[in-house]
DNA sequence: AATTGAATGTTATACTATAACACTCACTAT
DNA sequence: ATAGTGAGTGTTATAGTATAACATTCAATT
């Protein structure tokens, strides 16, 4: 059953490697994010329902790591019966389809900005605004691969996260400094 | 004030990159660790504790990754005091000292196996047999520094957990397609 | 009309982590 | 000596994260 079948325009593969944070048309983001996911999920034969459809809305509300409960508390309008499994399960299914990556080193998620294709990636999450950015980093997943030949370890999954400050809250941070 | 003033030999740093799930004669890595602790909170001026100690030892009983409430009820029978806070605070303090690592993936926790020096390190995390391996992977990290020099992100900790199977499990599960 | 299966509703509970305040006790400064 | 200080621990309570288990709905199939 089709719950969204107005036809976006063909979702425009967002390139990665541009960063979040900085000024951009973020009403693109998520149209395309939704987009994409239709899309996806009309090529899978999976269901994209009003729930899945509005958490997946809700986290790319913006860049930054949203957690359950946040998000349970903000469906909770739309969907009066919201209990915590109820995005759990959308979770689950968001992220078995690759929609939303789950941030584990703050319980949180965020949504993925390449969702149309397997992919490996990298997460740079800001201290200061809490924004994540995905990254591919090609050269740095060559180097896992390599270093997990020398171990004979065979991967099933990655989490490769990193805490500091984006570059326009280090700017900001100089700046403030400077003052 | 001091509780452990034996005298343990000089702590041998252990070689890295030596895999932990491999024969091995694990009481050395037990001393070792204990050893090396107490020489880093004498040099530092701050307290190994009884229960601090405790935890850290339950924590090396293996290397598999520990959860926090299993540490509660193992060091239970030795701290009848013990509740949540007694743990926790010991882990606080370990994970400052830089003798025990937290895995973000698993909420759990392992003892480092180079806690006498700063380091960045990756987690190879076997679904299979639990046991988590530290590797520096320099070429990794140095891919990662020139990735974070592109994104203008400056880093304050890192979280690169892999999961998969180790070269034991990869091992005997090809062993068991054969049989 | 009966059956099936995916999704959701509902209740309860398990698991993870910290806040807040009280108490102890070795150490220090008068 | 003695009062003060501060780190560590004891204790109670609660916040925050996640799932188990079973009931219900409803569109699609038989
Ligand atoms: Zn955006
Ligand atoms: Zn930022
Ligand atoms: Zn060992
Ligand atoms: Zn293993």
């Amino acid at each position: 059953m089709l719950y969204y079948n107005t036809h976006y325009p063909a979702a425009i593969i967002m390139t990665l490697n541009d960063l979040p944070n900085q000024k951009h048309n973020h009403k693109q983001c998520v149209s395309n994010a939704l987009a994409m996911a239709e899309q996806v999920c009309l090529e899978r034969g999976v269901q994209l329902t009003p729930i899945r459809y509005q958490v997946l809305e809700l986290i790319w509300e913006s860049h930054k790591a949203v957690k359950a409960y946040e998000l349970l508390d903000r469906i909770k309008p739309l969907q009066m019966a919201a209990k915590p499994p109820t995005i759990y399960r959308a979770l689950e299914f968001l992220s078995e389809q690759g929609f939303i990556h789950r941030v584990e080193s703050l319980n949180a998620f965020i949504g993925c900005r390449c969702s149309n294709a397997p992919h490996e990636q990298l997460l740079l999450i800001c201290k200061n605004c809490q924004e994540v950015e995905e990254r591919t980093a090609p050269k740095v997943m060559q180097a896992l691969s390599e270093e997990f030949n020398d171990a004979e370890f065979i991967v099933h999954s990655k989490a490769i996260e990193i805490h500091g400050l984006c570059s326009q809250c280090a700017a900001s941070v100089a700046t403030d400094l400077s003052d």
